[in-house]
DNA sequence: TGCCATACCTCGATTCTCGATGCATCGATT
DNA sequence: AATCGATGCATCGAGAATCGAGGTATGGCA
């Protein structure tokens, strides 16, 4: 079971990887999780709406409503702004000084029981 | 700057990496996490105290007091438990699964401006 | 018609955070 | 011997964050 500060502390960085890598709306980035990590991650809505939400007031990510193709059922597909391309680059430079810190510290003294 | 969220996901596994290399205290830990970081990890006693007291309670890590060698001050030296190792062990394990998502991301779609 | 998957959202009790504060000791300086 | 900064422990509580539960609606299908 995955920690709550882990699953808080990726999913930022996460959404953020996602949208970069192209447009996607709240369902579909729940289930890409899921994908990704082999069902590890399991966010719920009640998680991941709130972030998209936080995200989009701090023009990370930007949004607009469309009719799936298909169907006509509506979905709010998010993308990431250029203020969210550089808010991404820090957070990747974040997240891999701390991995560095701890891979660094594994190497040295590789814990075992 | 340092998310609050990595700061929080971090803070366990970086805590019980330095208590698997040798006993230690607070005031100890927070120095060295100060130093190994270069400065960007920047603990706060009321941050890491609760953090410590929490690892006690779930019986990760134990503490005993003692003298420092030189002076007469007291120290509350905590070390990591068997069941600490295997805690390590799973928070690595975490830790590395999330990385590995995340890199494998950024490898197939580097970030960029 | 009923039902499930899709798709969005908010609410609020519970939990967590961490700056502020307090206490005490040691060594060095004035 | 008085002062001060660093060391060293700890708690407190206002404010913030979390996320399961619950609400709404549509499309497709048997």
């Amino acid at each position: 079971m995955l920690s709550k500060d882990l699953v808080a502390a990726s999913s930022r960085p996460l959404v953020l990887t996602l949208l970069a890598a192209g447009e996607s709306y709240g369902y579909e980035l729940i289930r890409k999780v899921r994908e990704l990590s082999g069902g590890r991650l399991e966010w719920t809505e009640g998680t991941l709406y709130p972030v998209l939400h936080r995200l989009e007031a701090e023009k990370i990510i930007a949004s607009r409503w469309d009719a799936a193709a298909g169907t006509g059922r509506k979905r709010k597909y998010y993308q990431i702004t250029a203020t969210g391309r550089s808010a991404l680059l820090e957070e990747q430079k974040n997240w891999q000084s701390i991995n560095q810190i701890l891979e660094n510290l594994w190497t040295q003294n590789p814990p075992s029981i």
